[in-house]
DNA sequence: CGAGGCCTTGACCCAGCTCAAATAAGGTGG
DNA sequence: CCACCTTATTTGAGCTGGGTCAAGGCCTCG
């Protein structure tokens, strides 16, 4: 006979993440009972920008986007995330409308919260309030150091950025293998690009410094040749912790 | 005989900033007395990028540039504040570092607090907590506009942008003259464009929507037709609230 | 009047964009 | 397992906005 699924362990889960991990048990407890386990496909919009500010989001799996697009019908995407990074407004009023739109690129679960609960904490608990701003502060200089990118670095730099970010914990002089999380064409939205500029920079990464691509396994002959190259323009030096 | 220099009244000016509005008025006047007001002449650099994080400062007149720069000289201007204005980072702990450098780009004054002053009180009291994380949230939402900005518009719309933000309040069918807060230069980097572009973008608006130039004085004749030609690639729609 | 700082202009270049078409890579029904 | 369809990615050809480098202008201040 088939084992009952697992429910998911919300409250724990919440509690590894940092924003999360000084709560008491009980205010986990509450706030689990209170949250909604969303599991969503590829492609799933979650909100549109000037939606009602009301849900705060945890991604459990996957990876979602926010992004803005403009009249004339241009997206620039502001963000992708994955497990442990999460989303929402608590600085903003229920009234405010949020100022991105949200929309799931690789199936993705999601822990839900409703907004006015994590308000009502930051005002109860003042450890909740430091960790909110801590992790606020982050995203803030992410958004800093994105800008610096854009400004100084030129597309095959910020891909070899972005291939980097998966690279962290692991030996300078060796190669190494990884997998791009989803599109190519989002990652190139992400980096400020179009596909087919994106597709021409990882050219011209193979042929300089060797690396291989196939499907979306790229081989990164050495890491530190691919550091040189990339964060020669940037501020902040490998393994860029933000 | 000469009065006396009248003493700035730190504790009322604080009062007036959205971030201390708050506060009783005992810490207020605790905050004051070791509060320390800097005037200082443009050129002048408050503090560089690795700094430690001790300070924590607010505009009371004057502009003051924050910027990053890379490995190999170039500078990525983040961001440029005014009166009303403040930076410092209350969310990252005294012993991490600054994430950018700040230099004052016009003769300014700045109110300088002490950084641990403001986290005990984001422990002590919620309400500035929560001020504080709706000042960084704003703060975060700025940059996201500044990103699509960057993806989305020409550099004669950035400019018209720019301009905009001195036009609010404005009836928007009249003719407006304005003057450009500091270099053009400076103007052009926070733009994200070289001082060469930033002229000849800012001809172009000349011929196109009739735009005069007079050293640091721009006489816009139609804010309308600006925000027309700027507004429909950028998401949000003026006036421009951030 | 001369020096230096800002700003503009000219000439040229190139990274990245556009438009269009050709290929891969999955996914589906038969 | 195959033919077919759809969606992703690559490639080609040509264009152009914005960058680069270098030379003037212009204004301010000593």
């Amino acid at each position: 006979m088939q084992a009952a699924q697992v429910k998911f362990d919300t409250a724990g889960f919440l509690r590894q993440q940092p924003l999360f991990a000084g709560l008491k048990d009980s205010t986990l407890k509450n706030f689990s009972e209170y949250a909604v386990l969303r599991a969503e496909k590829k492609g799933t919009q979650l909100f549109s920008a000037d939606a009602p500010n009301e849900q705060f989001f945890v991604v459990v799996s996957g990876w979602v986007k926010l992004f803005r697009e403009t009249l004339d019908g241009e997206e620039a995407i502001i963000d992708i995330l994955t497990a442990g990074q999460s989303f929402g407004e608590i600085g903003l009023s229920g009234s405010e409308p949020m100022p991105y739109g949200a929309a799931v690129v690789d199936d993705a679960q999601l822990v839900v919260l409703p907004r006015f609960m994590l308000a009502e904490e930051v005002m109860r608990n003042s450890v909740f309030g430091l960790a909110a701003l801590q992790a606020l502060t982050r995203q803030r200089i992410q958004r800093d150091l994105e800008i610096e990118h854009r400004t100084v670095q030129s597309a095959p730099q910020r891909i070899g950025c972005f291939l980097l970010k998966f690279c962290t914990g692991h030996a300078e002089e060796d190669a190494h293998t990884l997998h791009l999380p989803y599109d190519k064409a989002a990652i190139a939205y992400k980096l400020g690009m179009k596909p087919e500029t994106f597709s021409r920079a990882l050219q011209n990464l193979k042929a300089d410094l060797g690396i291989t691509v196939k499907g979306n396994a790229v081989t990164i002959p050495s890491v530190k040749a691919l550091v040189d190259f990339t964060c020669s323009a940037c501020s902040s030096s490998f393994p860029c912790k933000v």
